[in-house]
RNA sequence: GGGGUUAUAGCUCAGCUGGUUAGAGCGCAGCACUGAUAAUGCUGAGGUCCCUGGUUCGACUCCAGGUAACCCCA
């Protein structure tokens, strides 16, 4: 019936296996074909960034998607079980820039924009199919050959027809932005990657003053490290809080916050001091004034206030000019400044700047400061050295720059609001998270001057002062309104160019406003356009409006909480509220992020990041999945090989064993579940109906919590549950299970049943945490007449008869007498094999009574006791201090509590001691009952004494000389079942004992148990022999004994 | 500056709707059990449950304020 189990489980070689089982037997195919038009449950997989390796921390989102769609497909949903790829974007860019060894954007026009884009989808081609084939390797399940690519025609086009209806509403727009800029690369820098690029540099950095108009003789003094920045001037920026002093200094006056008067030199002389609120207002000649590309920035050259200016470096008054810094930008915006923009792309000074004009901007320093010398307007400089930011990539020191961006006008984020208040947030503060977000973000920058990625739509009149511009929302409607350059970007109809530059930049449309040319802009989109859409482009929203109606909202969406308020979730909520304002998923699990074992960040510069293919073939992926499932999303998890060890020993190594002693034993026994003769659950003893019950309940819990979509709590019950089945269900009922004599066929019958049925449906229970394991046991477990697979099972539903609350109530009380007595044989120095005469207990409460008598035997059996006695009080036996219990005085008396609780702590012994014996007495003027007390039991002779909550407990610890005979015949017992074992001996093997020893006490002791002995042994003999010479040696207690055991 | 999260044993973390003796795992020491188990159990040491105030008969838990760390935004 069953096939023989190895002793270890070989998870990983396990999980080999079991995917080639899935692959012949079509597991997957054959769940779809079954669930197919059953009741829909809508998954929605956020794209995974085909770049790269899965790490470990991929593989926790993915335990979360596979277990959750694997529950819901066995509780008979019909999924779309689809998950897909985020394809385009900088990050692919870089990575195929680095592999041909670019450094700028020149390389890659050099090379070809259509040879790099090509480049950019065989990397996203070759990663997918990694990934695919790792996501497989930690079982999930999904209809691979239909994932899909952010970086399809399909994903592109419904981008566009967001975009147009965000034009419809007129909320597309250009405007200037300053950002960070690599003039090597010719790309802006992200606030993020300029964070990764600091480096300590020297500078020279120049004081220079700034001649007052109204005020002649008299000059603001500034101080830059940016010289080339300096003909770009527009402002200057001084405190309004800080006090501001009139200083002779050498030959000049000029003015600096009074904290900097002191880096002017010895012979410094304050004339006067104003607050910098003063200042401001006042106007100043520029340093290049003379240039004409600076013309527009002399009118306006004034003081202006900021609270940012500090004086702890160069002068209090900071030099402003909009076009190269962020801030500077920031302000005229806020000022209504005008902005010169000096550099070009390339970081090359534009026309207009003369000597300056077609010159690097990271080459002229020398060149300005000459410059200013010859005008006079040098005060000093000085060498400087400062944390600078560089490019992360080519390790350019980054320059500051305007540039032309185009937007989402946001001031419609309330709509998008009201969405994010109809969806389930787990945690519940990612609500608040979201909201905050989109009250504070700016309108939204789509564009990025790249080649690689979602082309915008937008296209731009070229003509000369003509700024009119339109979004096409589709191929079609590019198709209709091309004017040339349809033929090129087509390309061969059977085989068009997907809409990707450079081809897509060929065609033109017709102006509407002045019937020039409008062309394309070359930026290419935010990748989360990308993802956000894919609620409406892989749900064929376009192509079948009826079936995507069926499938959105989602159910469930699942990702990392950090960073994804302001991506993913933020581009999945905008973009569909704009399309249909609904919200596109019902609930949101977030998770947290993937530390190291100690709890640190995992990098790859660290040596502490553990790769995906490692963890799974080290550890398994079911141990993985468990550690991931049984973590509090909301928590950072430590993930490493020592919790996987932990994790595998206790809970995969105990199921194991479980599961390999059911089988040894049932294949022993002949015991097939099909045929064997059922026995009524009724007509169980209780332990069976006890884990049966606990069963129950570990499956309503298993069905509420993956429905809640918080499965955490589940996993720890589930821990609690296979250590349960293991070290009390099991180890109690072994006997029950090896019974060669066959003295109780029916009591036998009904533990395998017990066992069999608990077994598997913990198997199908766990089955959507740790799909391989479960496969196998399923393998050998299941019935002919059952599903070939586990997962092809239905999701086990709670049977509320077999639960039975009194039940378990009972055991819990059981096994609470049992831990305490146990104790008690510690301290009393009396190991268990030792039998003893009875345990006393004491309890006045009608439920611990019943339950210790059900479960009596279980009880003696456990603690080797022969006799167990349950009385309301040990009153005859000890004495007793009560203790007040406050969870019920306090429900009773109230405020009274505390002078009830003295009057209980002070209660005098015969009141104690009729507590303790089960009847309410009266205390200062209250009536106390037992239940309101907690009794101690204090001291007994002969006895060991203790207490497992309410319940009183002693152990007879006096030892008989037949107990003592008995005690030692146990151990004899042990010594030869561990020659046995040692021996190699099979566990059905007869065999015949000789023994020979000087003790008369353990002589004795083992012909009065003779039999007993022999049949624990399995031996047909037993006799002593003199002078054994090839047997053993052991110690019973001090003395010696010999044993021989000899194999028939 | 605004928002969010977290704070419990040496470490990593549980702890539902308030109940006076706050738990687990790891680690350390000792003991025991075992013919499924290199498994396991028990015992011991180790805690101002971040601080202050409030509500309450009673606060790790609820409320307010503060501190620290981390994250997001500015």
């Amino acid at each position: 019936m069953f096939q023989q189990v190895p002793p270890r489980p070989g998870l990983v070689a396990g999980e080999h296996e079991v995917l080639e089982f899935w692959e012949k037997s079509r597991a997957f195919d054959r769940l779809r074909e079954k669930n197919a038009g059953k009741p829909k449950w809508s998954f929605l997989d956020g794209p995974i960034t085909a770049n790269g390796f899965m790490g470990v921390h991929h593989a926790w989102g993915r335990t979360y998607k596979d277990a959750f769609q694997r529950f819901f497909a066995m509780a008979g949903h019909d999924l779309r079980w689809q998950q897909g790829f985020d394809c385009q974007g900088l990050w692919v860019e870089v990575q195929v820039e680095r592999d041909l060894g670019f450094t700028s954007k020149r390389d890659i026009e050099e090379y070809g924009i259509a040879e790099f884009v090509q480049r950019c989808k065989e990397r996203v081609w070759k990663y997918s199919a990694i990934q695919t084939e790792q996501s497989i390797r930690l079982g999930m399940w999904s209809d691979w050959p239909n994932s899909y690519f952010t970086m399809s025609d399909e994903n592109n086009y419904t981008i566009w027809s967001f975009l147009k209806r965000c034009h419809e509403r007129g909320l597309v727009y250009k405007d200037l932005d300053a950002m960070p800029w690599c003039p090597r690369c010719g790309t802006g820098i992200s606030e993020q990657e300029r964070k990764e690029g600091y480096k300590l540099i020297e500078d020279t950095a120049v004081y220079v003053r700034f001649p007052l108009r109204d005020h002649p003789g008299e000059s603001l003094l500034i101080w830059t490290t940016t010289p080339w920045t300096l003909p770009a001037n527009v402002a200057a920026a001084v405190n309004p809080d800080l006090t501001y002093a009139k200083v002779r200094a050498g030959d000049h006056i000029v003015w600096v916050s009074k904290g900097s008067v002191g880096k002017l030199g010895k012979g410094a002389e304050i004339l006067d001091e104003v607050p910098g609120s003063g200042l401001v207002g006042r106007r100043y000649d520029g340093p290049f004034d003379e240039l004409p590309a600076a013309s527009k920035a002399v009118e306006g050259h004034r003081v202006i206030a900021w609270d940012e200016v500090a004086d702890t470096e160069g002068t209090g008054i900071v030099h402003i000019a909009p076009g190269c810094g962020k801030e500077d930008f920031d302000l005229a915006k806020l000022e209504s400044l005008p902005i010169v923009m000096p550099i070009d792309e390339s970081g090359i000074y534009f026309d207009g700047f003369e000597f300056l004009t077609g010159r690097k901007a990271s080459e002229v320093a020398d060149a300005v400061i000459a410059s200013l010398n010859g005008k006079g307007l040098l005060f000093k400089t000085e060498r400087y050295k400062h944390d600078y930011p560089h490019c992360w990539r080519c390790g350019t020191p980054l320059l500051f720059r305007a540039v032309d961006e185009w937007y989402i006008d946001m001031s419609w984020r309330d709509e998008i609001k009201a969405n994010v208040r109809k969806v389930r947030w787990i945690p519940e503060y990612g609500e608040d998270l979201e909201l905050d977000w989109l009250t504070n973000m700016g309108d939204w920058m789509i564009s990025k001057k790249r080649y690689w990625g979602l082309a915008l739509p937008i296209y731009e009149c070229q003509d000369h002062g003509c700024s009119w511009f339109d979004v096409m929302g589709g191929r079609e409607e590019l198709k209709e309104r091309a004017v040339e350059g349809w033929q090129e970007f087509e390309g061969d109809p059977a085989n068009p160019h997907t809409p990707h530059r450079p081809w897509v930049d060929k065609v033109k449309i017709r102006c509407e406003k002045c019937g020039g040319t409008a062309s394309r802009i070359l930026d290419v989109g935010n990748p989360w356009l990308d993802a956000g859409i894919v609620p409406y482009s892989t749900v064929h929203y376009n192509a079948d409006r009826e079936y995507w109606s069926q499938w959105v909202p989602a159910d469930f969406v699942t990702e990392s909480f950090p960073g994804q308020f302001r991506n993913w979730f933020y581009a999945l909520l905008t973009m569909s509220t704009m399309m249909e304002d609904i919200p596109p998923f019902k609930t949101l699990l977030g998770y947290a992020l993937v530390r190291d074992e100690k709890g640190e960040e995992m990098h790859y510069s660290k040596g502490n990041s553990i790769e995906f293919d490692l963890a799974a073939d080290k550890m398994s992926a079911d141990v993985m999945r468990w550690i991931y499932s049984r973590h509090n999303p909301t928590q950072n998890l430590n993930f490493g090989f020592g919790i996987g060890e932990q994790i595998e020993r206790k809970v995969f190594g105990t199921l194991w064993n479980s599961y390999l002693f059911f089988v040894n034993y049932a294949i022993l026994d002949g015991f097939d579940p099909s045929s064997a003769p059922a026995v009524p659950v009724a007509e169980r003893p209780e332990i069976d109906r006890w884990i049966l019950s606990d069963l129950q309940l570990l499956v309503r819990s298993a069905n509420a919590q993956f429905r809640d979509f918080l499965i955490y709590p589940f996993m720890r019950k589930a821990e609690e549950f296979i250590d349960q089945l293991s070290n009390w269900y099991i180890r109690r009922n072994r006997q029950r299970f090896w019974d060669p004599a066959g003295t109780n066929v029916e009591d036998k019958a009904a533990a395998y049943h017990t066992l069999y049925e608990v077994l598997t449906a913990l198997t199908r229970l766990l089955a959507p945490v740790i799909p391989f394991v479960t496969e196998r046991i399923h393998g050998n477990l299941r019935l002919e007449s059952g599903p070939e697979s586990v997962h092809l099972c239905d999701y086990p539903v709670a049977e509320e008869a077999l639960i039975d609350e009194k039940l378990s109530y009972q055991m819990r009380v059981a096994q609470q007498v049992a831990s305490a007595a146990r104790a008690l044989r510690e301290q009393a120095g009396q190991r268990v094999r030792q039998p003893l005469a009875e345990l006393r207990v004491g309890t006045a409460s009608e439920e611990e009574r019943a339950a210790l008598e059900a479960l009596s035997s279980l009880i003696t059996d456990e603690l080797n006791v022969k006799k167990l006695t349950v009385q309301p009080s040990l009153g005859d036996l000890t004495s007793f201090t009560v203790k007040p219990n406050f969870r019920t005085l306090g429900a009773k008396y109230g405020k009274e509590v505390q002078k009830v609780a003295a009057a209980v702590r002070e209660a005098p012994a015969p009141a104690a001691q009729q507590l303790a014996a089960g009847a309410p007495v009266e205390l200062g003027g209250y009536e106390v009952t037992p239940e309101d007390v907690t009794v101690q039991t204090v001291t007994a002779e002969g006895w060991a004494v203790g207490s497992a909550g309410q319940i009183q407990i002693a152990l007879d610890t006096r030892l008989s000389d037949e107990l003592r005979k008995e005690g030692l015949a146990r151990d004899v017992v042990r010594h030869i079942q561990q020659l046995r074992k040692d021996s190699g001996l099979e566990i059905s093997d007869r065999i015949e004992v000789t023994y020979d020893t000087d003790s008369e006490a353990l002589t004795e002791a083992i012909e009065t148990w003779r039999g007993y002995l022999m049949g624990e042994v399995q031996a047909d003999r037993l006799h002593h022999g003199e002078q054994l010479d090839d047997g053993k040696v052991v110690h019973v207690g001090t003395t010696a004994l010999h044993i021989r055991i000899q194999s028939k």
